[in-house]
RNA sequence: GCGCGCGUGGUGGAAUUGGCAGACACGCCAGACUUAGGAUCUGGUUCCGCAAGGAUUGGAGGUUCAAGUCCUCUCGCGCGCACCA
């Protein structure tokens, strides 16, 4: 702690007024009916003092949204209120300029750090959460946020958890309807797998459910069964799969595609292998699509947008048809086929060799025996290999003939299957057809094993046609060659799909999400498991009545070696008496974090994961009346209302992860009727990294990690936030600078002493050092005796008129750096004044209140009693207007230039016409000298700008 | 390798979108007040030059009366994806 002297008594007024704002419950946001106590700063704005509010009696509403915290045993890092900040800033902003604001706080609390803690000391990881967001409260409590706190929510709280149960259910119990394109209750296809239909009516002109329906009553009884359950099983958003999943040995659990990078797990970086395992996945292939095409219809920055286009990974081309030689034995027989995946089917004259991955399930069959050997080593090299091994050894191509060939549907050539792990099974069909001579992969792979290349793209002259993958003209190629490749693609398509060799295919690099969890904290499935008469499992759901399903409490929480999940230690919870047992997985972390935006609309309800009205009005367009307040102000800065929370602010570490994930929820919640908008997030800004001071990453071990509870201490919260800010721009990367703290802190120290009488201010520090009340101690500050009841100076109103209109546009474009730096020119200029007008001083400190809440509405407190003047609440004050005929100068400076360099700058009345102007130019001493004695080839006048006289 | 973004003083960053480059702040220098200054206030501070003047937005070209801003090439940095057929 450094010993210099305060700038102003911020230790005595930020918990002043943070302790008021809390008291007066000052920014509870409002719902449709609900009432308005009796004197609330925000009723008295909207004339709902006491009274019940209705969206048609509410402000347009503005939702203002962080990225809930996962609050973490180590506390509060600098990046969290780099975001809050801004988000604070604007809720505040907006709640004068007259919006009704949704600004809330909540925690994303499950999650694996208090789970490990549990595993080292037997703490139960609720006691831990409970505790870390306890510190976290404090913490964010001190940065003076104007959160509602009515609101806040955590995912491990039952009352919240049991509606992520509960939209589980809604997953679990839907499915993907491919003619109505949207999820569907599985009642829709249940009544279509039933004899009587209850419900034909609804649809019969659903060519999808009646197909089902017409070939389900042809049926035998016994097939009937079987299928029935089957098919509902398989088309559920939340469905069970026993395939290769991510296991990560080092924690215990599996884990989804979006939480492996490079091989290693997203949380500490272990290794990840495959290995297959039972597991719950969610159908979000079902929603590429919508979640590709959606995207337009938001507002978030052009990489993002591609971070999710490319994880989805949308690509065109055709499946193709193989039959495989050598597999029928009679003539009437059909051949055994590969289908593969291209997007190049242009090139099919080209593909010299086929690959299956080592996984295909053809590979068994075809293999010669003479290959046999050989083929079962490759297959168990690959499968022994981590995701890690397979691409960093991805280097070099392996491969084995199976010893089987193809035959290629355009020319009959006969051509070799090999198998090799460039080719993914997960991705397509597992298999491709190689066109060496337009392909990299196939180019190294047909060099390394000697396999003829065939050109069948002509390339632009000068280019290699070796190797050569972009766009050219089709050659070799029968009836195709001459066409461009677009038009090459078009019409080989349309031949394989006349003679039913291919079609045209959409595919996607988007997998289905791996839901499951062995861990012990995160919400229960709300699943049971059964034994029907033949002694096969399924799953039947839990009644909604059944929820919150808890945890049991365990005393070993330590995840298992072989996958079973910690839940199944606890025997009486495991069981039922009828026989069944429960789920025992758990759901990850991002299931709480797909909904809790919709929840803060309505954190409280008890009978609705949110209520309808609540909804509509903080996520819906409904309400979109902006002329609806009574302050007078003109409408201007009220666009229209967006559909969905207005702005999203926080880091881009979830581009693909909880982004992803929450769309999606969010649009089955939307297909299902439950929510008003098909996206959830209309614009969306991530915050930039904040480094260490040395310009590197902030970490424990570099020892260059900023406490924000230090720089509190130190600086005050106003101090803190306002350097957050003043860094540079939101978005950008930026390192820390302790001196850039104090910088703005200096500044705040010269607000006060603007404000604030020089001699009182010796009167209260030296009362500061006996002991009184801390409320006393403050009214010993009185104001400067140059503030008075009096005009404003032309000067003085312009030099605020423009401080209003920079900060205002700024704070609209959410460049809060130089809204500051306006600031600080106002102050700059207003601490040389002699008179101090009260009205400019008022307004000053509204703008800057957004900034700098506490000194602001301690000043403005001041400001009003010292004059008798009861304070109107600062928050809810009318954003000032600027004005713009103030700022309108009479004598303008215009630089003037000979061939485009400047050699003076001239005092010309702003009405100066063209004429006027060159002649004041070309009669301009300094710039004589440089075109004397040439010839003026013309004069460039841009009124109001420059003028530029060209000489030669 | 592919995609996206960014390069401006000693430092963080400004620049109404083609019109006085360097706002604001940090740092540094000088001065005032002071027992003192790590408080405050005043002045200075892109570089070269005593000056006149010249140069200057990673580098090289181009368009234009005029370019940090637009175009082409190039170098460097950051982020994302990466055998996705």
């Amino acid at each position: 702690m450094s010993s210099s002297r305060r700038q102003y008594p911020f230790h005595l007024i930020e918990p002043k007024w943070q302790k008021t704002w809390e008291e007066q419950q000052a920014f509870r946001a409002f719902n449709p009916g609900e009432s308005v106590p009796e004197g609330h700063p925000f009723g008295i704005r909207y004339d709902l003092s006491g009274k019940i509010a209705s969206a048609e009696t509410l402000p347009p509403k503005f939702y203002i949204l962080d990225m809930f915290p996962y609050p973490s045993g180590t506390g509060l890092h600098v990046g969290h209120p780099e975001g809050y900040t801004a988000t604070d800033i604007l809720a505040r902003y907006r709640r004068a300029v007259g919006f009704n604001v949704l600004h809330p706080m909540g925690w994303d609390s499950f999650g694996l750090p208090a789970e490990q803690y549990a595993v080292k000391t037997g703490q139960h990881p609720r006691v831990t959460t409970e505790a870390n967001i306890a510190n976290f409260t404090r913490q964010i409590k001190s940065l003076g946020f104007s959160y509602d706190w009515s609101r806040e929510l955590a995912t491990t709280d039952p009352d919240y958890f049991k509606w992520t149960q509960w939209i589980f259910l809604k997953l679990y119990n839907s499915y993907f309807d491919p003619e109505w394109n949207k999820a569907t209750p599985i009642e829709f296809l249940e009544d279509a797998l039933s004899e009587q239909p209850k419900f034909k009516n609804k649809w019969q002109e659903n060519p999808f459910l009646a197909g089902t329906h017409n070939a389900y009553v042809k049926m035998s009884a016994k097939e009937k069964e079987l299928v029935r359950r089957r098919t509902l099983d398989n088309k559920r958003l939340a469905y069970v799969s026993e395939a290769p999943v991510n296991w990560c040995p080092e924690l215990g659990t599996v884990l989804a595609n979006e939480e492996v990078i490079d091989g290693k797990s997203e949380v500490g970086g272990f290794p990840v292998i495959r290995k297959p395992m039972r597991q719950w996945m969610l159908r979000i292939t079902a929603y590429a699509e919508k979640l590709l095409a959606d995207l337009d219809t938001i507002d978030w920055t052009d990489s993002l947008k591609e971070m999710q286009r490319n994880w989805i990974g949308r690509s065109e081309g055709a499946e193709v048809v193989f039959e495989i030689d050598g597999t029928r034995i009679r003539a009437e027989e059909e051949y055994e086929k590969v289908t593969v995946f291209t997007t190049r089917p242009d090139t099919l004259f080209g593909a010299t060799y086929m690959v299956l991955s080592p996984e295909h399930k053809l590979v068994r069959n075809i293999t010669t025996q003479a290959q046999r050997q050989v083929v079962e080593e490759y297959q168990k090299l690959t499968t022994s290999k981590s995701d890690l091994e397979r691409t960093e050894l991805a280097k070099e191509k392996t491969g084995v003939f199976t010893g089987s060939f193809a035959t290629n549907p355009v020319n009959r050539q006969r051509i070799p299957i090999w198998i090799a792990d460039y080719v993914l099974a997960s991705y397509g069909t597992g298999a491709i057809m190689a066109v060496p001579a337009h392909d990299e992969r196939d180019f190294e792979f047909a060099k390394k094993f000697d396999l003829p290349i065939v050109q069948v793209v002509e390339p632009p002259a000068g280019k290699d046609w070796q190797g050569f993958t972009d766009d050219g003209v089709a050659v070799n190629s029968d009836f195709i060659s001459g066409l461009p490749t677009q038009e090459a693609k078009k019409q080989i398509t349309k031949w394989l799909e006349d003679r039913r060799l291919g079609k045209k295919t959409i595919n996607y690099k988007l997998r289905d999400w791996l839901f499951s969890r062995q861990r012990y904290w995160g919400e229960p499935f709300p699943i049971i498991w059964k034994k029907d008469a033949a002694g096969n499992l399924y799953h039947e759901a839990l009644p909604e009545s059944a929820l919150p399903l808890l945890p049991p409490s365990l005393e070993d929480y330590k995840p298992t070696t072989d996958g079973r999940p910690p839940l199944a230690r606890a025997k009486d919870w495991l069981n039922l008496p009828d026989g069944s047992v429960r789920e025992t997985n758990t759901m990850p972390q991002w299931a709480g974090s797909c909904w809790y935006y919709l929840r803060y609309t309505d954190a409280k309800n008890a009978q609705s994961f949110v209520g309808k009205e609540a909804e509509n009005y903080w996520m819906g367009t409904v309400a979109a009346v902006c002329d609806r307040r009574n302050d007078g102000a003109d409408t201007a800065p009220l666009q229209k209302i967006t559909p969905g929370v207005d702005l999203y602010v926080g880091g881009t570490e979830h581009a693909v992860l909880h982004l992803l994930y929450a769309r999606f929820w969010h649009k089955v919640l939307f297909d299902l009727g439950y929510v008003s908008t098909a996206e959830p997030f209309y614009k969306l800004v991530n915050q930039g990294l904040i480094l260490g001071e040395d310009g590197q990453k902030m970490s424990k071990s570099r020892g260059n990690v900023v406490n924000p509870d230090d720089v509190i201490g130190e600086y005050g919260a106003d101090a803190f936030r306002l350097y957050e800010m003043f860094m540079g721009p939101l978005q950008d990367t930026k390192p820390w600078n302790t001196k850039g703290v104090e910088g703005v802190y200096r500044f705040l120290g010269r607000v006060w002493r603007l404000f604030v009488d020089e001699k009182s201010e010796t009167a209260f520090e030296q009362a500061e050092t006996t002991a009184q009340s801390k409320d006393e101690l403050l009214d010993l500050i009185l104001l400067d005796g140059a503030i008075a009841e009096i005009d404003a100076t032309p000067a003085q109103l312009k030099t605020l008129h423009a401080c209003i209109k920079k900060v205002t546009e700024d704070l609209d474009g959410m460049r809060f750096n130089t809204a500051i730096s306006a600031m600080m020119v106002f102050i700059n200029e207003a601490i040389t004044w002699q008179t101090k007008p009260l009205p400019v001083m008022k307004t000053f400190l509204q703008l800057l209140a957004p900034f700098a809440p506490h000194l602001a509405e301690e000043l403005w407190a001041r400001l009003h009693s010292t004059f008798g003047q009861t304070a109107p609440s600062l928050g809810y004050a009318p954003w000032p207007k600027f004005d713009a005929t103030l700022l309108v100068e009479s004598v303008i400076e215009i630089p003037v230039q000979v061939n485009g360099k400047l050699r003076d700058v001239i005092k010309v009345s702003v009405n100066a016409t063209v004429a006027e102007l060159e002649a004041l130019a070309l009669a301009n001493e300094k710039a004589k000298p440089y075109h004397e004695g040439k010839t003026i080839k013309k004069i460039i006048v841009v009124p109001k700008k420059l003028v530029n006289i060209v000489a030669a």
